[in-house]
DNA sequence: ATAAGTAGCCGCCAGA
DNA sequence: TCTCTGGCGGCTACTT
């Protein structure tokens, strides 16, 4: 079993005793609204429940001239270059392809240096793969960009199938969505578990995994049109997990063979149907245990395992810690 | 915690 | 001939 979760266990954070709380998310000219949205959204929003020692956000302009972004719209930064300067972390929200704008390369280069983190999201890392910095260090983007990143900067260990890969003074992230996942880690980090489950639930996204061991997706993204095909096999499914589900059964359901049913699922998903349902009960479980008060029994029986001692089982195997653990840690009471 | 019984998974192959 | 389907057997992993 792999993690989805790339942790250099010696990776060089120094945590210093007063973090710079200072992020810069940059904007260029064809910025990517959705990762740029997911960085804004984690780190510039007000959260003042969160107190005086919380983010302050700022987007810098990497480039004169108007800078538009995709869907129309057309950003007024906060500043330039300058912020870089200042920034604890600075956000690479995708990249075009294509040379660096003139400066931009040596200010991230000087705020690495400095002690600024550096996080891409999606196609971001082309960027920072482009000072150099991740030369010899593990990364990731989006898999559409796998092999080209790989390709374009052979000294980067390219990590695929994993959600994000921290690297201490650099993280990368997969695909757009994946994004969120980075960005509630660093919270994580910064801030500790509650604060990222808060931050998490604002958005309405799963709380991030903790533990050593997380969700692992073979496949970032189903493809498309296969997904496609079977999305209302799997919608079917996840309305129906705590029920008894067995593959003669789905298979009947979706009007063909088992063998076939087997083979199209794997093909659809990445993974065999049992394997499946295992990971969508266990996220299911998540979900109750940290905001409602259901007893681990009956959140064993909600989310279709046959028992405590199977949510015990697989809980414990995917997201490393136990059922009662994770609601002390990350439930609605917790600290 | 362990072991027996059961279900799932998948390579292989034949038929459509 | 190529592709897809589906049955079979045996190994694996889960359940009880």
């Amino acid at each position: 079993m792999s993690t989805n979760i790339e942790i250099m266990p010696n990776a060089s954070r120094q945590s210093p005793p007063d973090p710079n709380p200072l992020v810069v998310v940059l904007a260029y000219d064809g910025l990517c609204t959705f990762e740029f949205g997911v960085a804004v959204e984690v780190f510039g929003l007000e959260r003042p429940e969160m107190g005086p020692g919380w983010y302050r956000c700022a987007v810098a302009a990497v480039e004169p001239g108007p800078l538009r972004a995709a869907g129309g719209v057309r950003i007024v930064a906060d500043g330039g270059l300058d912020l870089v300067a200042a920034a604890g972390t600075v956000v690479v929200p995708g990249w075009r392809r294509g040379p660096a704008p003139h400066g931009l390369l040596d200010a991230l280069r000087a705020a690495h240096a400095r002690g600024a983190r550096l996080l891409s999201i999606c196609s971001g890392a082309f960027l920072v793969a482009a000072t150099g910095l991740l030369d010899g260090r593990r990364a990731t983007t989006h898999w559409r960009y796998a092999d080209a990143l790989s390709a374009e900067h052979p000294a980067i260990e390219v990590v695929r199938d994993v959600l994000y890969v921290d690297e201490g003074d650099l993280l990368t992230s997969a695909g757009s969505a994946a994004g969120i996942d980075l960005c509630l880690h660093l919270v994580r980090l910064d801030y500790g578990a509650s604060a990222a489950n808060t931050v998490a639930r604002r958005l309405v996204v799963a709380a991030h995994r903790d533990g050593g061991q997380a969700q692992f997706i073979e496949r970032p993204v189903p493809r498309a049109h296969e997904a496609g095909r079977f999305g209302q096999v799997l919608d079917g499914i996840r309305q129906r997990l705590g029920e008894r589900l067995t593959i003669a059964g789905l298979a009947a359901r979706a009007g063909m063979s088992e063998r076939t049913f087997v083979r199209r699922f794997k093909e659809a998903t990445g993974l065999a149907p049992g394997e499946w349902i295992i990971r969508e009960r266990v996220a299911c479980a998540r979900d109750l245990l940290e905001a409602s008060d259901v007893p681990v029994e009956e959140v064993a029986r909600l989310s279709g395992f046959g028992s405590p001692a199977g949510l015990r089982h697989h809980f414990g195997g995917q997201v490393g810690i136990p059922p009662s653990l994770y609601r002390r840690r990350f439930g609605r009471t917790a600290a």
